[in-house]
DNA sequence: GCAGCTATATATAAGTA
DNA sequence: TTACTTATATATAGCTG
């Protein structure tokens, strides 16, 4: 993507945000994306810890998606952590 | 992304099923990858009601992760539907 | 379904206004 | 900020095994 970077954290703050914005964009498009071609619900929240924000994107209502995925049996819930 | 599709449901299954796989493998290294450089916690998660399976990708624990939003005040909860 | 290939569409880091 | 531009890196649809 455009100039290539190390994959770490952006310590300047001002390219650190701006990256976060743009990047937040095309990940949003990309999962709204995902869940209509492929007929997913899909869920996506971002929290920022300096602004306290967070944005997701669903096909549902975002408290349908957190009962599911509680309801979900523990073996049923693949993770990827990092 | 290759060639050209439309933004709809792919309704021939296989084709569907694979498209699932091509793009869940991106979104999640794109969800890492915000995660780390921006230095945000992010969730994602996908419901295939069909499979009925579910992926994830977070810097916390999930459970963290929802609690963080249950007890976020409403007015911050930035949604884009669809 | 996984793995690789290729052609093309997107995403995006920097730079510029 | 607030966009826009551009050069380059990635993502990915369709295909072959």
């Amino acid at each position: 993507m455009g100039r290539r970077i190390k994959i770490k954290k952006i310590v300047e703050t001002t390219r650190r945000q701006v990256t976060f914005s743009k990047r937040r964009t095309c990940l949003l498009k990309k999962v709204k994306e995902i869940a209509i071609c492929c007929d997913v619900d899909v869920l996506f929240v971002a929290f920022s810890s300096a602004n306290r924000l967070s944005k997701f994107c669903s096909q549902r209502r975002i408290e349908d998606m957190l009962q599911r995925y509680i309801e979900l049996p523990i073996e049923r819930r693949l993770t990827y952590m990092n």
